[in-house]
Parts: C-alpha cells; sequence; structure tokens
DNA sequence: GAGCGATCTTAACCTATGGCAATAACATGG
DNA sequence: CCATGTTATTGCCATAGGTTAAGATCGCTC
C-alpha cells in the first residue's frame, strides 16, 4: 500500500469537493474529525444487511460495494464504492442496514462515530447540505443502473458501466495517462450488472474485439471514449459532477 | 375529487410520521409552509430531465411516477409516489434533474418554492434530518428495485412489487377494507418492472390465478397476503416503516 | 347506438441471455 | 517444479421473456 503520508481526510475533503465547494473553516473541521484507520483484506463483509452500526465507513484506498442477496442466494450489488466514498453514511439516519458494504479489494478504511459526524454536521449545516447532496447523488446512480437493468441490454450495460467507472474515477483523481483502477473479476462485475459470468465474458471481449476498452489486470483503458460513450449511451449529467 | 377539507401540508405531516417523529412546533412550522395547491390530470409531465426547477412538488392526492428514457424510446419508471410524497425533493440539492416526474392518475398537487423549503430546514434541523431520512428511503427503495430487475424473475418481481405499494399505501392510511388504489395501467407496471407489457399481463394473471392478488379498476385487493409475500420474497425492512 | 381510443388478452414465433461443463491460463504456496 | 485455487474462456443447449399482431372489452363521445 501507499504510504501513510496523506491523512485520511484528505480523500474525503477531495471527494466533496468534486461535487460541492468548502470553506477552509469546513475542511478543518474535517480534517479534525476523529477516525480510525484499519487495513481491511479482499473480499471481506463490513456490515451486514440487519446490522445497526455505530460507526460510518469511508474508503481511504482500494474498493468496496454494497449488495444484497436474493433468498436463493443470487447476489446483486448496488454500487461500487472508491477512495472518499462512504458507503454506510446512510447508517446515520437508516438505524439499521437493509443491505451489506464489502471490500472488493484490500482496502485502507476509516471509522468515524456518528456521535462525530452529527457533531460535524450540526455546527456546519452547510456540510449536511453536501452529504445530503452526496446520498442524493448516490441516489442518482442507482436510478441509472435500474434504467440499465430494466432496459438496456447487456452490452449496452457494460459499456456505461465502463463510462461511470471511468468518470468517477477520474473525477477524485485516479485516472493515470487514460487508465484507471478497476479490480473487479468479471464474476463481480455480473453480479453489478444483473448478468451471468458467461454473458459478462462474451460482452467484455466484445467491447475489447471492437477495441472500445482494455480490461485486465484490475485496471481499465479506455481506447475509444466515444465509441464506447456511443454504445453505453452514457451521459454524465446524472453524477452531478457540476464543477 | 375529495373536498378540499383537509389542508394540504396534512398528508405531508402523516407521511413524516409514518418514517419519524415531529414535535408540535415542528408540525405548526410545516402547516405553515406556503403551497400552491393545483389540480393536474393524467399522465401529465411535471418536471422534466434537465429542467432546473425553484420548487418542490407534494402529492396531496393521486399517484406520481418518476422515470426516463433510454435513447431508443425505452422507458423505464423509478418510481411510485402516492400522496404525502415528495417526488423531486432532490431538487433542492440537485440543480439539474436527471430524470422527469410525471402524473400517473389525476393529481391535486401542491407546489413549495425552493426558499420557503431552505427556509424551514434552517429553522427546524430535526427536519432537515427527517427530509434527509425520506431520501434516504427513496434511495432504499431504488436498491430493492434493483435487486427485483437484475436478480429476480417476472413474476417474483411483480409480486413485491405488489406487497411493497400495499405496504407503503397502508402506511399512509389509503387502505380499505384490504383493498389500496393503485391506478396503473399494465404498460406502467411493464414500464416499472422492466418487462414488456406481454409478459407483465401473463404474470398478473399467474397471480390472479393463484389467487393472490386482485387487480382491476385501479385497485389491488390482496386475497393471500402469506402467498403473496412467499412469492416475492418480501420483506419491508427497507421501508424503514419503524414506528 | 355507432364509432373510436385505450387497455387487456391470447397466440405464434423468435432471441438474448442463462446454465452447465470442460478447458485454459495464471497465480500462490510449499 | 508440482498441486491447488481462482479467474477467464469456449461451446452447447435450454428457456424466460420479447415481439408482433390480431382480437376482445370497455368506456366515451357525438
Amino acid at each position: 500500500m501507499t504510504p501513510p503520508s496523506t491523512a485520511p481526510s484528505h480523500v474525503l475533503i477531495a471527494k466533496l469537493e468534486s461535487i460541492t465547494d468548502l470553506t477552509p473553516e469546513e475542511r478543518e473541521a474535517i480534517t479534525a474529525l476523529p477516525m480510525r484507520v484499519q487495513e481491511v483484506l479482499a473480499d471481506q463483509d463490513l456490515v451486514r444487511e440487519g446490522d445497526r452500526p455505530a460507526q460510518c465507513t469511508l474508503v481511504i484506498e482500494g474498493f468496496a460495494c454494497r449488495f444484497k442477496f436474493t433468498d436463493k442466494g443470487r447476489r446483486q450489488i448496488f454500487a461500487f464504492h472508491t477512495p472518499g466514498d462512504m458507503p454506510d453514511l446512510l447508517s446515520l439516519h437508516l438505524k439499521t442496514l437493509d443491505h451489506s458494504v464489502g471490500t472488493v479489494s484490500a482496502c485502507r478504511l476509516a471509522f468515524i462515530q456518528h456521535e462525530h459526524m452529527r457533531e460535524l454536521l450540526r455546527r456546519h449545516p452547510r456540510l449536511t447540505d453536501a452529504f445530503w447532496r452526496d446520498t442524493l447523488i448516490d441516489g442518482a446512480i442507482f436510478r441509472e443502473w435500474m434504467l440499465g437493468l430494466g432496459r438496456h441490454d447487456a452490452r449496452t450495460r457494460a459499456a456505461r458501466f465502463f463510462c461511470e467507472m471511468v468518470t468517477r474515477l477520474r473525477a477524485v483523481g485516479l485516472e493515470r495517462d487514460g487508465t484507471v483502477p478497476l479490480p473487479l473479476t468479471q464474476a463481480e462485475l455480473a453480479d453489478a450488472l444483473g448478468l451471468s459470468t458467461v454473458h459478462v465474458n462474451r460482452v467484455v471481449q466484445e467491447l475489447r474485439r471492437e477495441r472500445l476498452i482494455a480490461f485486465e489486470d484490475g485496471a481499465l483503458t479506455v481506447i475509444d471514449w466515444a465509441g464506447l460513450t456511443l454504445a453505453g449511451e452514457f451521459d454524465p449529467a446524472y453524477l452531478h459532477l457540476d464543477r
């Protein structure tokens, strides 16, 4: 992992500043937030459906996801979370979690007690708005995935997913010369796209064959952005990266 | 339509009290909220994707929905909204709408200027939490629909949808001896469930034949709640009706 | 009460995607 | 270097659900 040189709150500030603006005092208040930092291996559950957490999780490094199982054991992944995201921020207002949160890759995480979050928001109403806005964008992403799950075919769904991830990762500064970290297996992709692993494989290969993307070794490179956005009918408006 | 005897804010208070508790002052502040009431016919767009509304909509009577079209003209409905709901509350923090809102049936609506909402929330931080919580429950419902769209077959999806609507409408007092208003065409149902109208018809008839529901004339009656929840793998936890 | 539009229903046929199973390609640890 | 586990790939066949189109119903309106 990278050296712990960066304060854990930096990624959070960067994330918030990708969707809103912060005053120096607000940045300072966030930096002063008490956090417990911890390294977690890949594929670990952080909180489970039905839990009543007393703290929020902040992703500092690595990928996390939110998911739920069908009674028959089929999994749907609702969201992937990247550095700066708080996958269970909603636990602040929804006492018992209606889905699970887990790591996808090895992660460095920070845990923030609810009481500290509440204190921060009480003192800084504009931060309340910022975090609220963040959860609303979360919801906008859900809707966009719903549109895909309900009305787009497999290829379109995959293409738009790749578009979204590139756009989001770019917004928090994780793009390096056209390449973005995306440490997902095809099985995880399948659970997110509502497809079988076999069909994900077919579709990913199709996108590769069409020279739209390269996706290997946990990294995604867009070869043909115009082509990919066209294939995915992608319009980033729903990400509300207004800045 | 029913006589305008009830103040428009009453449904909003009832809705909020189904998910949180309010003090007398808070109820009063909501009642004092300036609203413009208006009747709207069925199938009218209220706001469209890309709009930048300066007001929020409150459903007083009737059904509204939120939706978006694919480039190829296929529609996905994200949510149905019932009396007490504010389908575009999110416009308070997301300047430009990423989806449209329209009426499903004829509706009585109230419009509240953003500035008045902001003023209310500034004065009553606990109401901020309540409305935030409401948008989070909104998100929880999206996730549940995603699980259905991605991982449940058509019959299960339909059954769980009917379970959800009954539960929600019951929570705001719209159930009358086992029957609930549900003025949706099968085409609208199809757009919500991510199916074709033909297949919705097949599945609805199946649920009727199994004597689980009656669904006609804009009303839904559950004949066999145990059977329906089983068919839909329905667990109302995600609705967070904790009260 | 004839005509019209919306909705629902049924049928016949078609296709995108799923399920299963075998194989390949790597990593990892001993 | 071998054994093992995970992930990716390929092929074959099965099926849920889509598509198209033709009625059937049921208000409405003129």
